[in-house]
DNA sequence: GTATGTTTCAAACAAGTGTTTTACTGTGCC
DNA sequence: GGCACAGTAAAACACTTGTTTGAAACATAC
């Protein structure tokens, strides 16, 4: 059996969908089975819980996208300071997610829904996890702000890689909403990659102001 | 009784802190007539379902940010086009919100973490419920942005007045957790209200860009 | 004071939840 | 063939959910 079709990745498939689309409460173990086409009992064999479930959609995607953007990292940290620019320092976040875009369909769409219903969990332990386990590449990603723009204040830095995250993730998160709006306003058909590229001037100007 | 101790208004403050705090998924009825030490049975009374409580709770807060923010705009439309800078404009926005704050303690967190959590569900009712009966004061003030930028094309425009409330949204929803590890990294403290201001470069950087 | 309409209360209801159990199926190994 | 074992299947479990019920308490009017 292939590895694309083993329950587990059917369970996975099924699971970040319905994730993303609804929430993690309002999705029951039961839609997300009768999704996959799997027995009930299968989500808890394979993976213990539904909590351990949703753990693992998270790890799918951030292994991915982390092992992509600790690589772009790695090349940057090379560089001298006068290189670092804003843009540049955005195509580092951007290309990692592009790629993941052309892996699997819609895959930033929904990737950035679960983010923003990561970080919705003030409370819950899913945030907690998410940023022990995945912190350390935004503090790689913040001192290469720093090194590039050293007349701004590190706490500067620290606000504004939040706006720019707010705006990334919830322009992109929504970006299936509003592009449909976008097109039947405008005439103008927009793919996702458009609506990321569009994004970078507004960020760096923000990043630079 | 007082207005402000009316099993209504009680059932009203504890479920739009336990909805902004959990999410309206996680949070029971018997959480919310717990937290306000009233009969469980009262919230189908007074609201009809748990629905409608949800629609209520949304509408409090909407109506008085609604009404501030509509009458800032009526001002700024009899402004001529080279008084509506960014920043003008930002403002319109941002002071109904730091009223919000003084009329109640933490109401911009909590309202923020709201409407988040409202723009989430993509499929729900409750999205379409806040943009059909709120949504034609954004369009005004897009409009307004139009008239102030006409360099800039009528879907620029749309897409960076969602980057800047993605921003807004995303930074103010998480704000009580960000003013805590600014605080701890670079001992300053930090008001809402500051947070709110230090956007303003960021944002009207980006809208000029 | 009695009658009327409103609000509160405890209890129960049906439906849906995550999880566990138990039996069954297939597969590889000796 | 027989055996151990990983995976699947259906059913049941204990529990929580939103909602409804019917009686009690309260307020208001005449």
């Amino acid at each position: 059996m292939s590895l694309h079709d083993t329950t587990q990745t059917k369970i996975l498939d099924a699971a970040e969908f319905l994730f993303a689309e609804r929430g993690f409460a309002e999705t029951s173990l039961r839609t997300i089975t009768g999704r996959a086409k799997v027995n009930l009992a299968s989500v808890n064999y394979h993976f213990g819980s539904k909590k351990s479930l949703i753990q693992a959609v998270f790890d799918r995607f951030l292994q991915e996208f982390t092992a992509q953007l600790s690589s772009h990292l790695d090349q940057l940290e090379r560089e001298p300071a006068e290189e670092l620019q804003a843009e540049t320092l955005l195509s580092a976040l951007i290309d990692p997610l592009l790629s993941l875009n052309t892996t699997r369909n819609n895959a930033v769409s929904i990737f950035m829904r679960l983010l923003g219903r990561a970080y919705a969990e003030t409370q819950g332990h899913l945030r907690r996890y998410v940023t022990e386990r995945y912190g350390h590449v935004l503090v790689r990603f913040t001192h290469l702000f720093q090194k590039g723009y050293p007349e701004l204040s590190n706490d500067q830095i620290f606000w504004r890689l939040h706006y720019m995250l707010g705006s990334l993730i919830f322009t992109l998160a929504g970006s299936d909403a509003l592009r449909q709006i976008s097109e039947a306003d405008f005439n103008r058909s927009l793919e996702v990659k458009d609506v990321i590229q569009e994004m970078v001037p507004f960020l760096a100007a923000g990043m630079k102001a």
